[in-house]
DNA sequence: GGAATTCTTGACCGACCGTTCCAGAAGCCC
DNA sequence: GGGCTTCTGGAACGGTCGGTCAAGAATTCC
């Protein structure tokens, strides 16, 4: 039997996210994963592979867990565009620590071009959050919630590029009334 | 009198300007730049100051250039609103090359918390295209193009995030039928 | 306790980073 | 042409990059 690891791979890779969230993949080097992962180099590369691997696998775990927030939110709600109202309002509220913005829509912007792995793993991730959203917009149309005129799918496209703006927004240091005042302009076109 | 460049700093800064369009700051090392603008090591440092004080110059370029084009479109046109419907539906024209996306949304991404002078001038950069929206919307409202009861302003904010937005999924590769249908939806809010 | 296996630590690697510097070329004025 | 000044090209700088590797520590099985 081996010898255990005396760190826990998965607070190590959250670690990892977090750096790669604020400071994006070419501004972090591997010291400074090193250092916030509190791990030695030789653990870091018998564990994960390599800084790209790692970044992957933050990159996958942050898509997983926002997914599951949404799917929370969206799938699982009784009346869906009540929650999605909710769910752009909520964009507005002001948060706390240093604005980051999201992963996916950072990576999107630093990598997709430059990557042609990664634009094609992130243009999935995103087509299947549209898709929740289509999900939920079909399920409010059905409930009489949204007017048969609406096209789910075009709205949810629109709702989700909504999201990416916000999210430049956001990491540009908006304040909260000015995202408040997209998303409830957003939010019109539901009506 | 001195001996006179053998090349045009306005040339060599219109390719460094298409590079770090093309694959951000960071991503972007001195020989690409200096391979790109064809000029020697020396003239590059005696002219632009560095890499970031290139990148500065750069990205100010690029804005004034979109500014120009946006005051273009929406400043001089006599018909605001059509200006703006039209504008926005050309954001979903195929375009020749790389998806590049906008630089100034790259760089608000990329850089905009890690460099607080950076995300000053964007700021500002981008408050002014939001006020130059505001003024079209108004001078359409004052048309009687534009309802009474929409606030430009509001207006302005969730325009200037669509085309963020946009932006971003342009540069991730979206096709220009999912952008149609984002510009589409989001042109529902000023009927 | 001894052997086997895995993990940890940190020295080390070549490559490349952005930058500096200087010798020489090239233009202009007198 | 002589004397400036500026520009050019490339060598060289220290530092850091991501990645490798080996020696020693730690654990389990026998």
């Amino acid at each position: 039997m081996p010898r255990p690891k005396e760190f826990d791979p998965d607070i190590a890779l959250g670690r990892a996210m977090e750096l790669f969230h604020t400071k994006g993949y070419e501004a972090t080097s591997m010291q400074d994963l090193l250092s916030q992962m509190d791990i030695g180099r030789g653990s870091m590369y018998d564990t994960f592979g390599g800084k790209r691997e790692l970044f992957l696998a933050a990159m996958n775990r942050y898509a997983d867990e926002r997914l599951v927030g949404l799917r929370q939110c969206l799938v699982k709600s009784e009346d869906p565009l009540a929650a999605i109202r909710k769910l752009f309002l909520s964009f507005s509220e002001p948060q706390e620590g240093p604005c980051r913005g999201c992963l996916m829509v950072n990576t999107t912007v630093e990598m997709a071009p430059l990557d042609s792995e990664l634009e094609e793993l992130l243009r999935k991730r995103w087509q299947n959050i549209e898709k929740m959203f289509a999900g939920a917009l079909e399920r409010a149309r059905e409930r009489g919630d949204l007017a048969k005129s609406k096209d789910p799918r075009k709205l949810a496209r629109f709702l989700v590029n909504t999201m990416q703006g916000v999210a430049v927004r956001s990491r540009g240091g908006s304040k909260p009334t000015e995202i408040s005042d997209v998303v409830e302009t957003a939010l019109t076109v539901l009506d």
